[in-house]
DNA sequence: TGTTAGCAGTCTCGTTTGGCGACTGCTAAC
DNA sequence: GTTAGCAGTCGCCAAACGAGACTGCTAACA
């Protein structure tokens, strides 16, 4: 071992070359590849010798390594790293595969739960891997409607439509007396306070109503209940999606029971799942990714937490940027598709911001499905 | 071999009492257990060689088998169910437990979706297996009250409340020139039709009207649109919720890895738990079984499928039968801790019956928590 | 007739051993 | 700089072996 490290110098193209063979027949096969593989199925042109040669000076700088003497290479997390980086060939979806997943995504769009657990099975099947998806999320819930019903003579129901198409019902006893024509008074009054406010907003307006019109009693219960519920809304984790266990399971990194066992607890604790998906700050990334709806991959002990050093991630951003976005992502071993998973999760987050943008209500856009294929 | 089988005549009492030691024993330790180790931990009376002869007659008669010569033995499925059906005792929940369950369960029984996550996880971690629990179903939802809401120029949301307390919103694109004002005046029409009514009740109704008072053209889309959404819920599945997965696998039985797949492929398929909880039709159980929310054990090769004959299931139903009912059940492998599992479904079934019937809005019992305490 | 001690017999499981095969690194020739 | 050839290393697998765990049986005993 020299102090040599990757940085030194670029990689040689020919280095270049069966350093990519590595990475393609590793993530393949899932064992170790001999020099001998690398020539008789990736037509390098050389002999295995010189192979040799290379693959030690590779591993000399870091980026493969030998699970014991005699067995072939694997490639290191340097390795992957510099390979998804400028090495990796994107496995764009053919134009039909895109039709059909577009209009999937389209059909179900008004079903906010159904949409959700589509981008997700989508992603697993497509990068054979566990796919997490949260819902989009609004920094600060925007009202729309509020509906206050009268369902037995004690019992109501209050019903809020949010901005982002979320809707909310809560059950509330009604104080005595109360009839529906008094509670539609109520609403009739508050609806034209509460719309396209947030909750902080709308406190603030009721404050400052006139003293000759101060809210009635009715108005008042009302107000609060309809304060109270989008308040947890707020304060509410969005809901998140999963799909793609068996897919990960199937992979030999995780026939050792244990190993299944940290990724089966992984996937049914939400709160880790939302900490996964999250990006630590764009600040230390370089400025190209951050310009609009990067693809973030993160490798082995890149992660920020120790207990994810064998798995990589491949996740973006979704939606209305500051406004109304969500997370999606993929999980998967180190060993992981890179050429398949970046651009599959790339296209399925356009497809999301352009079925959040042009079928839910709040929407303003106008960017056409060709744009976005173009793009993409 | 004889041809002698379990249903010859009853066991004698001290043979009863081995085959219960038997189960116990394994059911704790997963490894098969040795004449020695029974009359050193359960306190027999008498000597390992008399044990081994008792043992030699259950074998004989079916109720245990040895894995191999020279070891212990397990439990039979024929052993298993004369455990359930005989010997076993049940382990009750402590009055604190209860107190607390109750608690938790009345906190949350008007968020529905974690009304029922609370239900799975508790039985999950109460008897360390799977738990799967499905959503309170109507036979034929009645609607309850409609809401039409203008939302943008042609984009409207129409909301439909249900008996049970369902609500179900979707949007629609709105003919030119509807007004807020023309779909409360439609709303408003309706309502009296639609309430209480079921899809086809309502239909029927519609078509009953006289002839001189026909539906306008916007009472007609919101009729036909609130005909399509209660369509679709009635005809829809209801969610399924699980939890324990993690417990599942470090059970022994799934160590191994196809077999920690099979388990999580189902748990990932909804539709085949809803019919794992769904029992086969009550017309070929005794009598007794039937009467009051029966708890159903089903034991290995018992069940329906040939892949789970190493599973057992404990199921129940909740609800109001007939109208208003869910499923509920914990699922593990055939060495199964019955003795907790069917006090545990038998008692969170009862609670969310008493949370269904005392929370929610179509309530009309008036049984106390005290007297489901009592019975249970 | 039922119970018990003792013992031979059987089968699993963990460990050891040895051979095979898969690669590599090195050397020397081209 | 490239290649053939070869010695050396190591994981993998199957066979062999010994220890340990229980049983079933026999014969003695209450």
């Amino acid at each position: 071992m020299e102090g040599r490290n990757a940085s030194d110098h670029v990689l040689t193209e020919r280095q270049a070359r069966i350093l990519k063979a590595v990475v393609d027949q590793y993530v393949r096969h899932a064992s170790p590849v001999a020099s001998e593989t690398l020539v008789r199925e990736h037509g390098l042109g050389v002999s295995s010798a010189t192979v040799r040669n290379e693959l030690a000076e590779l591993e000399a700088r870091g980026f493969i390594c030998q699970p014991h003497t005699s067995a072939g290479r694997i490639p290191s997390e340097t390795g992957y790293r510099y390979f998804v980086q400028r090495l990796m060939a994107e496995r764009q979806l053919s134009r039909s595969e895109r039709v059909t997943l577009r209009h999937q995504f389209h059909q179900v769009a008004l079903v906010r739960e159904e949409w959700l657990q589509l981008a997700a099975v989508t992603l697993a099947r497509g990068v054979q891997a566990a796919a997490i998806v949260t819902a989009p999320h609004m920094r600060q819930s925007r009202l729309k409607h509020v509906e206050a019903v009268q369902m037995q003579e004690h019992l109501g129901l209050i019903i809020v439509v949010l901005h982002d198409g979320t809707v909310k019902q809560q059950l509330v006893t009604l104080p005595d007396g109360v009839t529906q024509a008094r509670l539609s008074a109520a609403t009739s009054r508050l609806n034209p306070v509460f719309s396209g406010r947030t909750r902080v907003e709308f406190s603030i307006k009721v404050s400052e109503l006139p003293e000759d019109q101060p809210l009635s009693l009715d108005e008042t219960f009302v107000f609060s209940h309809v304060s109270n519920i989008v308040k947890e809304i707020d304060s509410r984790e969005t809901p998140v999606y999963h799909s793609g266990l068996v897919e990960l399971l199937d992979q030999p990194e995780f026939a050792r029971s244990d190993r299944a066992r940290a990724i089966v607890e992984l996937l049914e604790r939400p709160q880790t799942l939302r900490d996964v998906l999250m990006p630590g700050s764009d600040a230390d990334l370089p400025a190209a990714l951050v310009d609009s709806n990067p693809v973030h991959v993160v490798i082995g002990s890149e992660n920020r937490w120790d207990w994810m050093r064998e798995c990589a991630v491949v996740t973006s951003q979704y939606g209305l940027f500051g406004e109304l976005t969500g997370f999606i992502g993929v999980l998967g071993p180190v060993r992981f598709p890179y050429g398949v998973a970046v651009p599959a999760v790339r296209y399925i987050a356009r497809l999301m911001t352009e079925v959040l943008v042009n079928d839910w209500p709040s929407g303003s856009s106008t960017r056409t499905p060709e744009e976005i294929d173009r793009v993409s």
